[in-house]
DNA sequence: GTAGGGTTAG
């Protein structure tokens, strides 16, 4: 017996020191020992080990084996999917945990699934999560109310954050660096700063999930006017975790003084990540060819690409139309790397032969692939259908496919009903519309923040702004107007819903957040400099045209980030090519 | 005495 014991502690080790080639040695000599059959417990140690050691596809194997799952089993498959980057699938299991099995979650079983949540955003489930913990046996439990601070913080809601956070007795670190996050993610500087100095056990995770906070809600200035602050406070910050998030934050800025090339530069060591994100952030901003040498750099510099790093080299083709070099980056990834790809990378794929228009390509790999398309897979190819002229019928054959399957996007909309429209398909196009009607109910207001360097301003749509400098920007945005028309600018007023005559969905247009972030904007920066703005939805197709128009008549940069990619207007043209 | 959970990067 004492001998079970010894392997279960060596597995144990496995698991928590990632020793995966131990671990499967391990595993092969309890069962040629025929431990197996004697050995307490097995498999679930097992089915940690290999969870913790990426290994998903063993550990789900000798799940699936098991006759009789308990919690535990059920709890290690679930960190298994997580720590996979699954949420979904450990959501999934969860209901099959409920109904073949019929058992009940328990406090291990609940953290794994708030940490789904938390990862998906999946702010009603997990919120249904915490109230069917708190009526639980376990709703004393710390562990889990700190993975309900961190699920709160990353759906945007930190004051229920902070709430469930004064609920726990002992805190630790990770409850206070979560709530940190929570604060800076939505921008409230003050009270994040504040109880970062009240945290009695502050380390350097602390400090980076507060620079992170800010870069992931886009407060991105404010990243950087902290990430000095700590500097300057000789606080021992310049690890490759933080500058890897500095990288995506200065990307997400354009800017100059601390730029991602800068910071990247600078760097003593370059790892897998950093390599990463200046990918990443080049292939965002369209810059594809300073993403593709710098892949030539990073393998000769000996640095392993990963899956994240080959999303961002085809994403970064897919945008410059080399479709043979996305082609052989993604080959390369398999024969070269032996990673799979997943359903990302193959959408990154359909996207590549989709922009470069070569739609049966596209389809090939849709019905190929080993995943079932979702939406965004089929909106790539659909959205090259409806600019290519001759490919309706495969374009409406796809919208039928869409109308089945459920369409959640408006911009999909959007696409499937140019589609019908050009196929004289009212009473599609009508199904759509009111399909699109629903959606509008549901849409978060659309705003837009322009960022001036020392200040920011927030703008949402409609005329009822209340605005000190109104005036000023109605007249500039007048004036932009008329020297539009002059160019030819007609608004396209297709994808305003509101049953309303042309002058008033033209009006609508008018006022929409963007517009004004860019006219505030031009009154306000310093004459030549970029114009930024952050929108948290997509742009629309009528003022893509408009910020085009726009950039070229005052001469001035504009970039925008909003909730997809960024957009670079310059010199009458965007960086995304009009394609997004 | 035995196995499972929650923070920060691309």
């Amino acid at each position: 017996m004492n001998a079970s014991f010894q392997i279960l502690e060596r597995i144990k080790q496995c698991s928590k020191l990632r020793l995966s080639i131990q671990g499967k040695s391990l595993h092969a000599f309890v069962i040629k020992t025929g431990l197996d059959q004697h050995l307490p417990l097995y498999p679930n140690a097992l089915i940690d080990m290999y969870g913790k050691c990426g290994h998903l596809k063993h550990a789900v194997k000798l799940f699936d084996e098991m006759p009789d799952r308990d919690l535990v089993s059920w709890a290690s498959i679930f960190t298994a999917h997580n720590q996979a980057n699954f949420p979904r699938q450990t959501l999934f299991l969860f209901s099959r945990m409920l109904s073949r099995d019929g058992l009940q979650p328990d406090h291990f079983i609940f953290a794994s699934l708030v940490k789904a949540c938390a990862c998906l955003s999946a702010s009603k489930l997990g919120q249904q999560l915490h109230a069917q913990f708190v009526l639980s046996r376990f709703s004393d439990d710390d562990v889990v109310k700190s993975s309900l601070v961190d699920f709160y913080a990353k759906c945007g809601l930190p004051d229920q954050a902070s709430k469930v956070f004064h609920s726990i007795v002992s805190k630790n670190v990770v409850s206070w660096t979560s709530l940190v996050y929570g604060y800076a993610r939505i921008g409230r500087k003050n009270e994040a700063l504040e109880l970062l100095h009240d945290m009695p056990c502050k380390n350097v995770q602390s400090w980076t999930a507060l620079i992170s906070g800010f870069v992931q809600g886009g407060h991105c200035t404010e990243s950087f006017r902290l990430f000095n602050q700590l500097r300057s406070e000789g606080i021992d910050i310049e690890e490759p975790f933080v500058l890897s998030i500095l990288i995506v934050g200065s990307s997400s800025l354009a800017i100059d003084v601390l730029s991602a090339e800068k910071i990247f530069g600078s760097l003593r060591e370059r790892d897998v990540v950093s390599w990463t994100s200046i990918i990443v952030g080049m292939a965002q901003h369209g810059r594809a060819n300073e993403a593709l040498s710098l892949y030539d750099d990073m393998t000769k510099a000996g640095s392993r690409p990963n899956e994240v790093t080959f999303t961002g080299l085809i994403y970064a083709c897919s945008h410059v139309g080399l479709v043979e070099k996305g082609r052989q980056i993604f080959e390369s990834m398999i024969a070269d790397y032996g990673l799979s790809p997943s359903l990302q990378h193959y959408t990154c794929l359909v996207d590549l032969y989709s922009r470069a228009r070569h739609i049966e390509e596209a389809e090939n790999v849709l019905n190929t692939m080993p995943f079932k398309p979702d939406e965004a897979a089929w909106a790539a190819l659909l959205s090259a259908c409806s600019s290519q002229a001759g490919k309706n019928e495969t374009g409406v054959r796809i919208a039928n496919h869409l109308l089945q399957l459920g369409v959640e996007d408006p911009s999909t909309c959007v696409l499937m009903s140019k589609i019908y429209a050009s196929a004289t398909m009212w009473e599609s196009v009508s199904t759509v519309r009111r399909l699109m009607t629903g959606m509008e109910s549901k849409k978060k207001p659309g705003y837009s923040c322009v960022d001036l360097g020392k200040e920011n301003e927030v703008f949402y749509a409609g005329e009822t702004t209340r605005h000190l400098m109104k005036d000023e920007i109605v007249d500039l945005l007048k004036e932009l107007d008329s020297e539009m028309r002059k160019r030819g600018y007609k608004p396209d007023t297709s994808l305003v819903l509101h049953d309303m005559g042309e002058e008033e969905k033209e009006r609508q247009l008018f006022w929409h957040s963007e517009r004004l972030a860019v006219a505030y904007g031009l009154l306000k920066s310093a004459r030549g400099a970029p114009i930024r703005i952050i929108k948290n939805l997509r742009v629309c197709g009528d003022c893509h045209t408009v910020l085009k128009l726009v950039c070229s008549i005052v001469g001035r940069e504009i970039v925008v980030r909003d909730a997809n990619r960024f957009h670079h207007f310059k010199d009458g043209a965007c960086s995304c090519r009009d394609f997004w």
